[in-house]
This record gives C-alpha cells, sequence and structure tokens, in this order.
DNA sequence: CGGCATGTTGAGTCAATTCAACAGCAGTGG
DNA sequence: CCACTGCTGTTGAATTGACTCAACATGCCG
C-alpha cells in the first residue's frame, strides 16, 4: 500500500484539481493547512475497510479519488448506507472518539487523512479550526435530515429520482455520470431492493428521461421532468 | 405570552429540577452561563410553530416543560418527524443561517432560549464554548444515523419497538411513560401509517409486552422482549 | 473462452397501506 | 346533568407497491 506524508508547508500543492468543492469555503483544505497537522495519503482497494463502527476514531478522511460508502448493520444483515463520499469529500468526522457507521471503499480509493489528535490540538487553540469541524458536522446532519425524509415518506421512484439528480450534481462533469457502486449499493442507500432499482431506473430509460451507456453511465436527458418525480 | 429574561448570573438557578440529562454533560448550561449570554424563558402553545423550515435561525432552544416535533414536509403533505424533543432537550441549533426543519409545540411547552447572535459571539472568543455547540450538533447527527436505520430497513414492529424504548429512556420516571404526541406523530416519525402504528401496539398489548393506562399512557412490562423485537 | 459478478426482467407474494366503520373520551353548552 | 360534537384511537377488509424468488442476460477478468 502506496503511503506518502506531507507536512504542511506542503500540502497546498496537494489540492485536488478539477473538483468543484460542495462547500463555498474548504474546511478540510483550512485545517489541514494549519500548522502542527500533518497529512497523509493513503490507498485503499476497492471493499477494503476504511473503519468499523465501534472502533476508535482516529482520523479524518478526505477523498483524493474513488468513493466510499459509509453504513449501519442490523444484526441479521440488513444494511442501510448513510451517505457515499466522492472526491472532495470529507468523511469519518466523530467529534464522540468511536465511529458510528463503518466506511468501506467502493473502488479503488485514494484519501488524504489527518489524525484526529492533531485536530484536537488545533481546534483547541483556533476557533476557527473549532467551527470547522462543526460546520462540517452539520453539513452532514444536513444531508442526513434530507435522507430521513426520503426513506420515511417517499416512493421507489421519487428515491431514485433523487439518488439520480444528488449523484448528476456531485460527480457528472460532462453530462455523463459514472457510478462508482453496484445496484445493491444504490438500493442499501435508498431504502429499496436492487431490483426496485434497477426497475425504476429501467422505466425511465424507458420514458426518455435518462440514457444508459453502461450498467453504471448514465446521462440525464430530462432533470426537470426527473426534478418533477422527486416530489 | 408569558416572558422572563434571565441574565447569566442568575441562569443556574434555572436549572431544571428532576431531569436526568441525556448527556453527562450539560452544553446548553454551559453555554447559557457564559458572561455576555441571555436566557429568556417563552411558552408555546400546543400545535403552535416555533420556527419554519427556511426561516432565519435566530435563537436556540431548551426545552422546560413540554415537547416539541421537528419536521419536513413534501409539497402533497406527507411528513417526516425528525426528532422529537423533551424536556432537558435542546434543538433549534443551525450552523447554517437558515432553519432545515419546522418546529412545532405538541403540548404546551416552556422552553428557554438564547439568541444566536449571542452564541456566535461567545463561541469566537471561547473555544469551549464552540466545542459544545459542535458535540449538539454531533448529538442531532448520531440520533440521525439511527433513525435512517429505522427507517430503511425495519419492519413495522421493529420500527414501534425501537419507538418505545426510546421514549422509556427518555421519559419514563416510575415505570410508566405519558407520551405527549398523537398516534399520527408517531407514525411520521416511524415512517408508518397511524394505523399500523395502532396495530402494533395492540398487538404488544396483547402479547403482555405493555400495557395501558390510557391510549397515551403505557408500561413496558418485559423490555428483554421488547429488546430482542428491536432487531 | 469460460467463469463469476452484476444487472435485468417476470411472476407470485406479502407487509403495510388505504378506505371504512365504529368506539372512547373530553370539552361545550343547553 | 346529559346530549352533542369533534377529535383520537382501534379494528376490519380490500388493495397495492415493493419484495422475494427465479431465470436469464451481460459484461468483465483471468
Amino acid at each position: 500500500m502506496h503511503t506518502r506524508t506531507i507536512t504542511a508547508p506542503t500540502a497546498k500543492a496537494l489540492d485536488i484539481p478539477h473538483v468543484v468543492m460542495a462547500e463555498p469555503t474548504d474546511p478540510f483544505g483550512a485545517i489541514a493547512h494549519c500548522s502542527g497537522v500533518v497529512a497523509t495519503e493513503y490507498t485503499y482497494r476497492k471493499d477494503e475497510e476504511v473503519y468499523g463502527e465501534g472502533e476508535p476514531s482516529e482520523y479524518l478522511y478526505q477523498i483524493i479519488r474513488g468513493a466510499v460508502r459509509t453504513y449501519k448493520l442490523l444484526s441479521d444483515g440488513r444494511r442501510q448506507i448513510g451517505a457515499f463520499h466522492l472526491p472532495g469529500d470529507v468523511f469519518g468526522l466523530d467529534p464522540s472518539s468511536e465511529h458510528r457507521l463503518t466506511a468501506e471503499a467502493i473502488v479503488d480509493t485514494i484519501v488524504r487523512l489527518v489524525p484526529r489528535r492533531s485536530l484536537e490540538k488545533a481546534a483547541a487553540s483556533n476557533v476557527q479550526v473549532a467551527r470547522n469541524l462543526w460546520t462540517m458536522t452539520a453539513c452532514d446532519l444536513r444531508h442526513a435530515e434530507d435522507h430521513m425524509l426520503l426513506l420515511g415518506r417517499k416512493t421507489a421512484m421519487e428515491r431514485v429520482a433523487t439518488f439520480l439528480l444528488e449523484m448528476d450534481r456531485r460527480l457528472a462533469k460532462t453530462g455523463m455520470m459514472a457510478l462508482p457502486m453496484c445496484r445493491r449499493d444504490i438500493g442499501d442507500y435508498l431504502g429499496l431492493t436492487l431490483e426496485t432499482v434497477s426497475r425504476a431506473l429501467s422505466q425511465l430509460n424507458d420514458q426518455g428521461i435518462l440514457m444508459f451507456s453502461s450498467a453504471r453511465e448514465i446521462a440525464l436527458r430530462n432533470r426537470q421532468r426527473l426534478t418533477a418525480m422527486e416530489a
């Protein structure tokens, strides 16, 4: 596994090219540049676990390339994926000392990571760092709140429409999105079975609302109609 | 509407009696005692709106007596309640400037409130305050993550069992819980219809797992079996 | 080229919903 | 005091959206 260590002064050179941050500012970048904060690069293979639910929270991660799913399991194996993390996204931030979800690479993934210990230290003296940590957690919370509405009250088609628009916004570069995750992952994210996801996508294809290049390469042909289906 | 203003020095006298905080520490209390932070009391009537989705976030609230629901609506009226807030709980904390859910009193409710403006000011100079704000948001996030698992993957009976154990933990004082919310609220919290909630409760009653004093006064008779049903 | 992962589609089933009727209770006013 | 009214909760019957189970198609990797 390839590992590289970057000290604060050189970290700026690592800024991810061609990625528009979801946030107007880049809280992770702001933190990573603090004196005393050391960022490291690390690579995970497809399906490799980054951390497990209940494990001590030792690092904060930012995805450079690839994708990560974070999820919870029930004892009988039923799984709920809480979020997909894509290039530029930060994950693994847990004010409590233990992770509350498991994180796994969906595809081969490169992350930048910062020890929690140095974050705590930076936050203790630098109010702006503390504020950024809060902002990042709040961002996760907003997503979770929206997702509860989806899981509790939307129909299968509405869920898939919402998913497509979310992914389109987050990873479509050229009008085409290359989904890193399989149908089962999408189902476990949307609270559906993989078959139901597949049927909904086929139906949207039949209606001309989207077009497949391959099963995971999708272009939206009518965002307006899709937005109307989102409920 | 009765309003009372408390300055920091006297705020300690207002500590809510006979309420065990969900957290080992009391972040709200810690913040409310900061110099420059002024807490006010306010009363909302049953079904009165505390704030609406999209409104500017001006206050942080702590419930003294009563109960509040926070929810999101779809355009056709479908509702997802994200959380119930009970005495001692803090709600309305939003790092962004706008509320992302609507808050309504479930019954006549007394809250203590602190202006957001003074929080920002306190957090800018006091790292401990900043840390407490982060901790409170993280607490909301944890609940949301657990609730996504419930909404996406649990059966109706498992949802109701989880709900009963949550409420038992949070408001049972004498082995009896007095639910402030109606069946429709419970359904909208659990992603079910009110009829399904009612049927599940009746079934638990028939099985001797709980006992009704009235429709909203419930005593758990077998927490172990209920925990086993939680999945 | 074969073998396994992944994805699609069909048929039948079922858990939860919808629609409907009724019961219980609280508050109101004669 | 009791009928009246509205609201909340329960229960039954029929429906349905999503699931389960199954077969087959596709595509990728060695």
